[in-house]
DNA sequence: TATGTGATTGACTAATCAGTCATAAAAGTA
DNA sequence: TACTTTTATGACTGATTAGTCAATCACATA
C-alpha cells in the first residue's frame, strides 16, 4: 500500500465515523502513518481529499463490475448480475457504501463535474434501454427506471445489512429482491 | 415565529448549504435575526441544535400525515395515501427532505435514542402488517416490505425532483410510481 | 414610579484546524 | 563516492469556532 493509498483508506473510515468536517486532516496523517505535511503533498487541500476519496470507490466498484460481469448475451441475467454483484459488493465493503450515501447527500457532491459522474451511469442505463427495446421491460423513462432499480438495490442493501443474516440467507433475500424488482418492471 | 422556530429553520437551511460541521453556530445566529448568546440558551450545544432540527421535521411530517390522512377502511387506499402524502410533502419542502437524507447518512443519527426513531415508522409498520392479514400483498418481512417502499418512495422523489415537471406531470409520475410499487408487491 | 425577573446581547476565550515551509531523509544518477 | 532530485517531515501560524458570561433590555406587577 502506497502512502497515497494509505491516506485515501483511512480517510474513507474516518469521514465515514467523524463526518466530513468532523474529521481533522492531521488525524487522517496520524492514523494513517505519514506526516501532516505528507497528506498535502498528495491533496493539495482537504477538499480535493474528499472527492479523491469517493472517486476511488466508484473506480473500485466499476472495477469490480467489470472484473466479475461474465459476458452473457441474456439481457436479464446482465441486468440481474449488475444489481447481485453492487450489492455483494456493498454488503463486503459497507464502510465505503456508507462513505457514498454521506457522500452523496453532501454539499461537496456538487464539487464534481457532473459529466464525470455521469459517465459511471453509463454502463446502467445502455443496459436498461436493451432490456426495454427487447421488451423484457415496461417502456418507461430509462431515467425513472434507474432511480427505482438505484434505490430498489439500497432499500435491499439496508435490509440485509439490518438483519443478522448468514451468507446463505443473505444470498436468498438478494435473490427475491432482483424477483421482485423484476415483477415491477415487466 | 419566535426566536427558537427562527433558529431550527434557518439552521436546517444552513445546514443543508455547507453540512453539519461546515456551518458556524455564529452564522446560524446571525441569519435569524439573533444574538449569538441566544443561540445558545435556546440549544445548549450545536449537537442539540442538529437533532433537535431533525425531529423538528420529523415531527412536521408526522402532523402533515394525521391532518390529511382521511380515515379509509380500505387498505390499498390507505396506503397508497402514506406515499402521496410523504412524496407530496416531500416535493413541497425539498431543503427539510434533503436535511433528513444528510442527517440519515451522517454520524448523528446514531446519537438519537434508537426507540424514539423506531416510533415514527410505527404507523407504517402498522398498516403493512394489515396488508398482509388481509392478503393484499405478498406475505413477506415486514422490515423488507418497509424497507422496499422507503426506498421505492425516496427513487420515485429523485426522480420527480431531477425532472422539470408541471404539478399535473408530477402527480402522474406518483401515480405510475404507486402503480409500479402495487404490482411488485402483490 | 420603582422593583424584580427572565430573555437577550455580543465581546471574549481557549481550543482546534487547514495549510505552509524550512529542513532532512531517501532515492536516483554518474 | 559526490551530487541532484524527489519525497517526507513536523513545528508553526493565521483564521475560525463552540461556548461563556457580565451587562443590558423588556416587561410585568405592585
Amino acid at each position: 500500500m502506497t502512502k497515497e493509498e494509505k491516506i485515501i483508506h483511512t480517510s474513507i473510515r474516518l469521514f465515514n465515523e467523524n463526518g466530513f468536517h468532523g474529521t481533522a486532516t492531521s488525524k487522517i496523517a496520524k492514523e494513517a502513518g505519514v506526516a501532516n505535511g505528507t497528506l498535502f503533498q498528495y491533496f493539495p487541500t482537504k477538499e480535493n481529499l474528499i472527492l479523491a476519496s469517493f472517486i476511488s470507490i466508484k473506480e473500485e466498484m466499476k472495477q469490480h463490475l467489470l472484473n466479475n460481469l461474465s459476458d452473457t448475451s441474456n439481457t436479464k441475467q446482465l441486468m440481474k448480475a449488475h444489481i447481485v454483484l453492487s450489492l455483494t459488493w456493498a454488503v463486503d465493503n459497507p464502510t465505503k457504501f456508507a462513505f457514498l450515501q454521506q457522500f452523496h447527500s453532501s454539499p461537496y457532491l456538487y464539487k464534481l463535474d457532473s459529466a464525470r459522474l455521469a459517465e459511471y451511469n453509463k454502463p446502467h442505463l445502455r443496459i436498461i434501454q436493451q432490456a426495454i427495446d427487447e421488451k423484457l421491460i415496461k417502456p418507461l423513462s430509462v431515467d425513472l427506471i434507474y432511480a427505482l432499480i438505484s434505490s430498489h438495490t439500497y432499500g435491499l442493501y439496508q435490509f440485509i445489512s439490518l438483519q443478522k443474516h448468514t451468507k446463505k440467507e443473505q444470498a436468498e433475500s438478494i435473490e427475491k429482491g432482483f424477483e421482485l424488482l423484476w415483477k415491477m418492471l415487466n
